[in-house]
DNA sequence: AAAACGATCTACT
DNA sequence: GTAGATCGTTTTG
């Protein structure tokens, strides 16, 4: 199978409508142990504008300069030792990308997690950081060469797909209230507490009526 | 030099 | 549900 990355124009939008239809998507990593894989089922949208929680709100600094660059590139950062994978979108903004399906290389994940429980492969940030085997070294990688790490379109399927959730994002502890957390419902793979998941969270459609222009509470 | 701070995770009630 | 671990980076004295 050819490999057929997601193109830059893709990222190059706005960074809440990428991280919406990043869901579904898989993120492969090629690395000299193997290859692993899985399909995005829970992500944050980080802004441009108007957003604290933001690294880049802070200004440019050697750590978050990746997010100032262009699309389609990767922005990894380092939190309470762990790792955390971004794609970078329109400049100053990028995706947060939370928790996979495990697809492929399991048992490669399952090693490097150091746990053999599918659910605990890849939910959470961290997690999927450490059973891909992203970096900080990835940092600044273009994911449109499809060569060591990047993202591809899902598979199709016939069943309709259902719309996804939007809740507050998790962990932050300023500009909270901003409704910038996307999940596929219903999926074993997401993050966060039930509660958050279901009566927390709001219908995508409903959030996009009330979501007018520029105003993400 | 010490303390505080996270876009987190795990273990344990 | 929540306390504690974790450690690189930034802030404070």
């Amino acid at each position: 199978m050819p490999v057929t990355p997601l193109p830059a124009e893709f990222f190059d939008r706005h960074v809440t409508q990428v991280a919406v239809e990043l869901l579904g998507k898989i993120l492969v990593r090629r690395s000299r142990e193997g290859v692993t894989a899985g399909r995005i089922v829970e992500t944050e949208a980080y802004l441009a504008q108007a957003d604290t929680a933001a690294h880049s709100a802070v200004g440019i600094n050697r750590k978050n300069a990746t997010m100032f660059g262009a699309p389609g590139h990767a922005y990894v950062y380092t939190i309470h030792a762990r790792q955390c994978f971004n794609v970078v979108t329109q400049p100053r903004s990028a995706v947060l990308v939370r928790a996979l399906e495990p697809l492929q290389g399991l048992d490669l994940m399952a090693a490097r997690r150091g746990t053999q429980v599918l659910r605990d492969l890849c939910r959470g940030p961290a997690r999927l950081a450490e059973a891909l085997d992203i970096g900080r070294e990835c940092d600044g990688w273009a994911l449109t060469s499809g060569r060591r790490l990047w993202m591809e379109p899902g598979a199709e399927t016939d069943a309709p797909q259902r719309e996804c959730l939007v809740s507050t994002r998790i962990g932050v502890t300023s500009a909270h209230k901003l409704l910038l957390r996307f999940h596929t419902p219903d999926s074993l793979f997401v993050s966060g507490t039930k509660t958050l998941n279901t009566k927390g969270s709001y219908a995508f459609s409903q959030w996009q009526r009330r979501t007018k222009k520029g105003d993400f509470t």
